[in-house]
DNA sequence: GTCTATACACTGATAGAC
DNA sequence: GTCTATCAGTGTATAGAC
């Protein structure tokens, strides 16, 4: 990765590194890959970030932050619940079409060290200043009341999110299955596959939580 | 873990290994650790498997066998379109219960060596006698007789296919995001939420491509 | 801030005794 | 088959010159 002429040293490493812990993982990472990439010595990365570790650490709050700020301009919106979905489904896409590596690298991570992760939820959530419960508790309402209504089927709020991110993200995680098994390994119908998903997803969702 | 009385080394081994490559990956697994955890000196590792990366690919094959026996008894089955989602996650859903950590795992050794993906594929295939393509055309050919004769909404079957996989898998994977933000960080409510999904994914689906 | 040189620990792997 | 001893290579990190 190139440098930006009026980028400091010191963000470009972090770009270089976001490049190479997001395709290799905290284990299979080497600093002096991050240093070659980078055009510039070993040492300068310890001289900036000390450590490895602190350098990850950098590196997934960024990651993981791209998750979030799409969700709660969603869920804070004035749409119904409909145009919510579509909405989300839509632009989670395209945010995802755009970093396609970030689901994969978040969840490997999380899984390999669980010990952190409500750590690391807190001070993003903090420094974000992101309220997810109160989030939730507001999209709860909305739902419920879709379902009091008798506009949607009864279905925990809760499960009906991760349904919504299951369709959305998965697609991106297994891309090497899906890709290989589904789709004769062509990187082209792939990606038709995924574009076509924005529509199908929401389709989908709204036809399984609709009384017709 | 403790050896079977009646279980060889080599077979030890290979438990013992698969157990720390499916936590820690192929990048943060030590084979002085699966020794330690075996109870065997660290060259008796490579007199049985040579190498790591030979280690490795004997638990990468058992461990992704996992994914299609099911599949393949589910497709191949008698049953009517609607049978078959609700029994296909079911018993996915069982078997992901007992084995919570493969999907992470292959989704993340796939990611990151995508080079080998077609050639392992190819070798699971063969070993294991499974046509997916031949399924998958009759599964194929059993959604568009549904679809033609008006039964259900027209839906490509292989965004159905990703679809049901999504649902089915994702929570799985995303365990840590799941039970950290939507579930307090409590292990039992999580559990109960993986169980409840076996109904809830299952009428999610047929809701959403059946005609009412 | 950026470089060279180097310390120090650890890893996968092999040789050889029993 | 199983062990001890050991090697060569590589990893992160630091010290010190400029």
């Amino acid at each position: 990765m190139k440098k930006d002429t009026n980028e400091t040293t010191e963000d470009h490493i972090l770009n270089v590194a976001q490049e190479v812990f997001l395709k290799k993982g905290l284990d299979g990472t080497r600093m002096q890959e991050i240093a070659d990439k980078a055009g510039i010595n070993k040492s300068l990365l310890h001289y900036y970030y000390r450590t490895k570790q602190k350098l990850f650490k950098k590196v997934f709050k960024v990651a993981f932050k791209h998750f979030f700020p799409t969700i709660k301009a969603n869920i804070t919106s004035e749409k119904s619940l409909f145009e919510k979905i579509e909405a989300f489904v839509e632009t989670y896409y395209n945010l995802l079409q755009k970093n396609p590596y970030i689901p994969a690298f978040v969840i490997h991570e999380l899984n390999r060290n669980s010990a952190n992760v409500a750590e690391i939820f807190k001070s993003i959530f903090q420094e974000n200043n992101l309220e997810l419960d109160l989030m939730f508790d507001e999209l709860n309402k909305q739902i419920q009341v879709e379902v009091d209504s008798g506009k949607i089927i009864p279905i925990d709020a809760k499960q009906l999110i991760v349904n919504i991110l299951s369709l959305c993200i998965f697609p991106f995680v297994a891309k090497p299955i899906i890709k290989g098994i589904l789709l004769e390994n062509d990187e082209s119908k792939y990606k038709t596959f995924i574009e076509e998903r924005k529509k199908v997803v929401s389709q989908f969702i709204i036809s399984a939580i609709s009384i017709r």
